[in-house]
This record gives structure tokens, C-alpha cells and sequence, in this order.
RNA sequence: GGCGGUGUAGCUCAGACGGUUAGAGCAUGCGGCUCAUAUCCGCAGUGUCCGGGGUUCAAUUCCCUGCACCGCCA
């Protein structure tokens, strides 16, 4: 097994208010940071955000500040995010960093010493007032600026270049060799298509723009959105010093993204480490987006779902679940209070929380709360101690291939299965006679032992429920985090003779106030 | 316009290298238990498996074609 793992999220634009979707690949990504932390790997897991550029030195500008003073005001917004969701990253990066400048200088410097950067001309549709340029096809008919309606024109700049074009066949031989690279396997596709419809050189930097970072020995030339932008991932584990983290953790398994940034990072970012001598990525997945109560999120429509209402009205494990739950992870999906409403309370309170809280207070009712040993196995016993094993692997298998749709609903099979097996053994008739005492005991002893697994694998993904209900079931079992999935989720794990309280609800139905 | 994908129960989807009664979850209806956060468990369904043609003893599953929707590119 592969010792280490490094997973990031993409940097999000501070002139963004966060939104559903920045939650849900930071909460994916802490869902794998978890999981394979669990599994006994050393976890580099990284966040941030993207700080330079046109709109942010703008809006700056209307309200008086520097791009720095705003950015340092509205960067919280992003930082926030970490203990509202519960995510467990190990690094927050912000490009506006002084080591971020020495990270994408250094990479810069490489490219051009080895020719993959040159001078050139950068020419496009320039919108005066908003001080952008459009291409052709973003122009689109009318031949005005998309943002503002007004005429552009055609300007001429001078830019550096990137030699993309040089790596077309090594990209290509890349992705061939490389087959778990691009996820899913449609969206790999798709990037190969555009690669083998030839690439052009790439403009990466600016004269017109002054907010971001400067060329090397370039007066005048500031770096452009995504050379800046994508080497935060290296930055992040102390690029170009060669630190312990860097040597560790790069190159990276996976960085996950939206479908729209999808090219940026399958494409581009390999070929810059190519050119600069630095090994590409291990992964990317593309993830798909959110449409609300079935239409499209939209400012205007506003119907943008804020991550932190949610998890006031919700907490943070349900909102957690309902989103990594609800949808095949890399399809589309549509988020729902109603729907997100009732995936918790059926399953997480009524399937999960109720395993666990009938099983307690029939432990409190006939065994004053203290764990027998199992005696003799039935079949139905081994039953399920064998669904419970293959939950762990199966759950484990849906989590290396990025399917946490799958994980989850294995486990709420397993839940299910406990809930069946409580309903045949009848357990509340087995204790009317005291000559069943002992199976009494191993049906309890099994009943409990089933949510302890479930909640030992539920830590992922809501990781403050699952904390408390493995407190409930492990006295003193510390910090979940720390399990190992291999050893806690072996079956027979509950230690006989522990005394565990007699109630415990840790998933509270939602009300829905009709 | 080019390339690719999808079209299966009311909804969301799984599935069959072609072969007996096509599946799951949700929603719906009925029944059972009472330990539990009025929770749980069981049963019952319903489908022209997008239309048309072809290959075959046999196609929803393979091939062609039409339609619809989606994605990427131009």
C-alpha cells in the first residue's frame, strides 16, 4: 500500500462567496483525507486561495483598499469553511503568499532557461471599461463585450508564452500510460479528444494587469491566472525548498475539481511540471455540480445555497452526508432541503441512530449497560459478522475509486442488516426468559457490534456524530481518527465486560416544520 | 458542424460477453413487532427495458437507422 497521500482542492477566487459548490469538493476531499488517514496513511491535505487578478484589484478599488487589505478581509470567508464543515486540511495556501511568488518564479525561471517560455504577442477582443479581453467564440454574435454589452476592440499586448504545444504527444502518452489519471472515464475522453485536436501555446502573463505576481526579470510582466494559480499545489508542500513535505507527498493522488476546471488541470498543469522537470500529478477528478430545487444556481435567480446557513439549520454531518450521498459522485446532482431533510432522518437517525440507540437501551435494560461476552454463534450471527467484513471491504474499494456514493450506501446496508437481524432475534422476547440469558447476551453482543463498524466507517464522512457514537460504544477509545480500519473494523471488537450508557442519540430528527 | 455519451418501474438509477418470472432505493398500498429518536421489519405491486429495421432458434441486451436529451470541441 501506497504510504502517503496528497489531496487538494482547488483555490478558490476570494471575489467568490463561498457557495455549495466550494463546499462539496472541499467536503470530498476531506471525506478521502479521512478515509485514508484511516487507513493508516500519512495525509497531506490542502486548501486555499486564488488572490490575484482584475476583479479582485476592482473591487478593491470601489471600496477604497488594496487588493491585499481586501483580500485579507474576505479570505476568511474561505478559512471559515474549516471548522464549519468539520475539514481536517493540513495546509491553507493563499497566492498572495511570499512563498507562493518564490514557488511560481522558480517553476517560471525553469521553463525559460529550458525554452518552453518565450515572448511573443498576445492579441484578442479588448473591453476598454472592463479592462478584459474575449476571444471570437466568447463574443458570440453580437460582437460586444459578454460582461457589459459595450464594443471592444482589437488590442495587441506583449506576453509571455508557454510552449503547450510542444507537449502534445507527452501529454497524450501520459494519459495512455496513466489510465487512472482522468476521472471519471467520460471525462478522460473528453480531455484526450481536445489533446489530440492540438494544442496552442499558452499566454501566461500580462502587461495590462498589475494585482499578481511579477516576472522574473521582467518589468511590467505580471503572471497570468492559471500559471499562478495551479502551482499552489506545490507551493503548498514548500516548493521549490526541498522540504521534507515536498519530497513526501508529491506528486499529488488527487486533485479534485469542478467539471469547468477540468482542462486546466488534466492539460496545463501537467505540461508546466513536464517542462520545469517535476513529476505530473497522480490524479484529477472531475466532479459534477449542483442545481437547487432543480434549477440552475444562479445569483440572480437567488437560489444560492449558503454553506454555512446549512449547517446551522442542519450541522455539518448532514449536510456532509446528504451531499456525498445523495449522487453518484462526478454526475450532476440537485440539491434540496426537503430531500437533504429526509436522507437524514431516515437514514442517519432512523436506520444508523436507531441501531445504535435500541441496541444501548436493551444493554441498560437487561444487562445494566455492561457488554456481555457472545456465546455460541447462530447463523444468523455469522451472517452478520460477514456482512459487516464485507462492508469494510466493500466500502473500501468504493474509496479508492472516489465513489463515496457507493461507501455510503454499503454502509447503510450493513445498518439495514443489523436492524433486520434485531427485528428476527427478537431480543425483547429472549429476555422474558432467563434461560435464554446467554443468547440474549451474543444477539446484543452482535447487535452493538454491527453500529460500532458503522460508525468507525461513517467517520469520513460525519465525523462529529461518528465520534460521539463510537465514544458511546468504545469507553475511552479516544480520537476515531485514529482507528485503523483494518484493525477497529475486524469483527469482535466490542470489549466485553465495558460499561456503555444506556441511551445515546447523537443524529436528532430534523424537524421539518409543517 | 465534428467527436462522445445517455434514453430501463411515478422518481433516481443498477443490470444482462443475447436465453427461463428485468432489479435496488425512494414514493404508494397492506401487514407484523414493540427494544428504540412515532423508530424498525415483512409483503405487494406496476414496466411496449425510446421508435423502426437487421443478424439470430432467441434481442431490452449485438449491428444499422430515426428521434430526444446531455457533454466536449469548433
Amino acid at each position: 500500500m501506497k504510504e502517503t497521500f496528497y489531496v487538494t482542492t482547488p483555490i478558490y477566487y476570494v471575489n467568490d462567496v463561498p457557495h455549495i459548490g466550494h463546499a462539496y469538493t472541499t467536503i470530498a476531499c476531506d471525506a478521502l483525507a479521512r478515509w485514508h488517514r484511516m487507513k493508516g496513511r500519512r495525509v497531506f491535505f490542502l486548501t486555499g486561495t486564488d488572490e490575484h487578478g482584475e476583479k479582485v484589484q476592482k473591487t478593491a478599488a470601489s471600496k477604497g483598499l488594496s487588493p491585499r487589505e481586501l483580500a485579507d478581509q474576505v479570505v476568511a470567508n474561505f478559512q471559515g469553511l474549516t471548522p464549519a464543515l468539520t475539514i481536517s486540511n493540513t495546509g491553507f495556501i493563499r497566492t498572495t503568499e511570499p512563498r507562493h511568488y518564490a514557488s511560481v518564479q522558480n517553476l517560471f525561471r525553469k521553463s525559460l532557461a529550458n525554452g518552453d517560455i518565450y515572448l511573443g504577442e498576445y492579441e484578442g477582443w479588448y473591453c476598454v471599461p472592463d479592462e478584459a479581453y474575449w476571444t471570437d467564440l466568447q463574443l458570440g454574435d453580437g460582437g460586444n463585450c459578454p460582461a457589459c454589452g459595450r464594443p471592444v476592440e482589437k488590442r495587441k499586448e506583449p506576453s509571455y508564452f508557454f510552449r503547450l504545444s510542444k507537449y502534445q504527444q507527452p501529454l497524450l502518452e501520459y494519459y495512455r500510460k496513466n489510465p487512472g489519471f482522468l476521472r471519471p472515464e467520460s471525462r478522460r475522453n473528453e480531455v484526450i479528444a481536445f489533446v489530440e485536436g492540438g494544442l496552442n501555446d499558452l499566454s501566461v502573463s500580462r502587461t495590462s494587469l498589475s494585482w499578481g505576481i511579477p516576472v522574473p526579470d521582467a518589468p511590467g510582466h505580471v503572471i497570468y491566472v492559471w500559471y499562478d494559480a495551479l502551482t499552489n499545489y506545490i507551493t503548498g508542500l514548500g516548493y521549490p525548498s526541498p522540504t521534507e513535505e515536498f519530497k513526501t507527498f508529491w506528486p499529488a493522488d488527487v486533485h479534485m475539481v469542478g467539471k469547468d476546471i477540468l482542462r486546466f488541470h488534466a492539460v496545463y498543469w501537467p505540461a508546466f511540471l513536464m517542462s520545469a522537470g517535476i513529476a505530473p500529478p497522480l490524479g484529477v477528478f472531475a466532479h459534477g455540480w449542483w442545481t437547487v430545487e432543480g434549477r440552475k444556481m444562479s445569483k440572480s435567480l437567488g437560489n444560492v445555497v449558503d454553506p454555512y446557513e446549512m449547517v446551522r439549520k442542519y450541522g455539518a454531518d448532514a449536510f456532509r452526508y446528504f451531499l456525498l450521498r445523495e449522487v453518484s459522485f462526478g454526475l450532476d446532482g440537485d440539491f434540496s432541503e426537503k430531500e437533504l431533510i429526509k436522507r437524514a432522518n431516515s437514514e442517519l437517525a432512523d436506520k444508523l441512530g436507531n441501531l445504535l440507540n435500541r441496541s444501548l437501551g436493551m444493554l441498560g435494560k437487561y444487562f445494566d449497560g455492561v457488554v456481555p461476552a457472545p456465546g455460541t454463534l447462530d447463523p444468523a450471527d455469522a451472517a452478520l459478522s460477514a456482512c459487516a467484513a464485507g462492508t469494510v471491504s466493500a466500502a473500501d474499494a468504493a474509496m479508492e475509486d472516489v465513489a463515496f456514493h457507493k461507501a455510503l450506501a454499503a454502509i447503510i446496508e450493513l445498518v439495514t442488516k443489523g436492524n433486520e437481524y434485531v427485528q428476527s432475534m427478537q431480543p425483547w422476547a429472549l429476555a422474558k426468559d432467563p434461560s435464554l440469558r446467554a443468547r440474549l447476551g451474543t444477539v446484543l453482543y452482535h447487535a452493538l457490534e454491527a453500529s460500532r463498524v458503522a460508525a468507525l466507517l461513517m467517520a469520513p464522512f460525519t465525523p462529529t456524530a461518528a465520534q460521539k457514537l463510537w465514544e458511546a460504544l468504545v469507553p475511552g477509545g479516544g480520537p476515531l481518527e485514529e482507528a485503523r480500519i483494518d484493525r477497529a473494523g475486524a469483527w469482535g471488537g466490542l470489549a466485553a465486560g465495558a460499561a456503555l450508557p444506556k441511551a445515546c442519540i447523537v443524529f436528532p430528527k430534523i424537524e421539518t416544520g409543517a
